[in-house]
DNA sequence: CTACAACTTAAAGTCAACTTTAAGACAAGC
DNA sequence: GCTTGTCTTAAAGTTGACTTTAAGTTGTAG
């Protein structure tokens, strides 16, 4: 086992060593081995983080990923594991999908129509025009990656 | 000029009253007038409101916003304003339907593809298969609402 | 006069996913 | 012995768009 430094590690899967600490800090990942009170790290932890990083690419949240990994009876295969939260995550981004698809629909329908001089005068055909309409609940969905 | 109550215009126009305070507080909305130390708001405070309403709808950020209203010439026209602002809004969303696009994509092969017994052997494939992938960089898509 | 509702402020809290900071431990090389 | 580089920790900071809290003011009703 090459008991690589968290560098390395880090290095390995494209994280900031910070992002590695900060999952085993809310137990995404075991508590490493320590030598001398530093992290060793052996392949498995890298499977692990190639799972979380996959999963972030899928858009799950560490959240979700914690589900993946512990909400599940341990005798669940790993492939219907990903089934269940795929489905749901699937239809959570045809949601998100119709939301932007909505924003878009609407903002080239301003680009076309929108013929104002003023932003009051604006806001008055807005306001006219029904203001408090369908409240467009967005999902959350970020990222942050490698600075 | 009926001189509404800053819960009146919140009802009006669907916010909270603390989100009211807060535009103006980050300059979107100027200072109020106050009777007796209390805000009072005609008409164009609620056109104003509308307007900002309908630009969160249209995926417009509080920063963006504020471009619309003060990051132009004031000779600049409404809906040229709209345009430009509009234009690059648009590439943006074009940008995260494309992320949200290659989600899907990626999760329905997964679905399709994996029949890992366990999440180890997950990883691993995973990993060899090249594990720091296209970054996926989510643009910022929120939204807070009345709850 | 007192209660009450509705308003005011500044400051702190929320969420997610980290990063940054400050202060300190340890091995290797000179 | 000293410096350098990499590691450690806990705590605080970041972003955006607010909300919540605490403590205080004002006008009205009874």
């Amino acid at each position: 086992m090459p008991q690589l430094t968290i560098s390395e590690v880090a290095q390995q899967v494209g994280l900031q060593a910070s992002a590695i600490r900060y999952y085993e800090q809310i137990g995404l990942l075991p508590p490493a081995q320590r030598m001398s009170g530093q992290r060793r790290y052996d392949s498995t932890a890298l499977y692990r983080l190639a799972i979380i990083q996959q999963a972030r690419q899928l858009g799950f949240t560490l959240d979700e990923i914690r589900r993946l990994f512990f909400g599940f009876r341990n005798v669940t295969r790993a492939s219907e594991r990903w089934q269940t939260l795929s489905r749901k995550k699937l239809a959570e981004l045809d949601g998100l999908m119709d939301e932007i698809k909505t924003m878009r629909r609407l903002l080239k329908k301003m680009m076309q129509n929108c013929r104002c001089d003023t932003l009051e005068q604006c806001g008055k055909g807005i306001f006219r025009s029904g203001c408090a309409d369908v409240a467009v609940k967005s999902l959350p969905l970020k990222g942050r990656r490698s600075p």
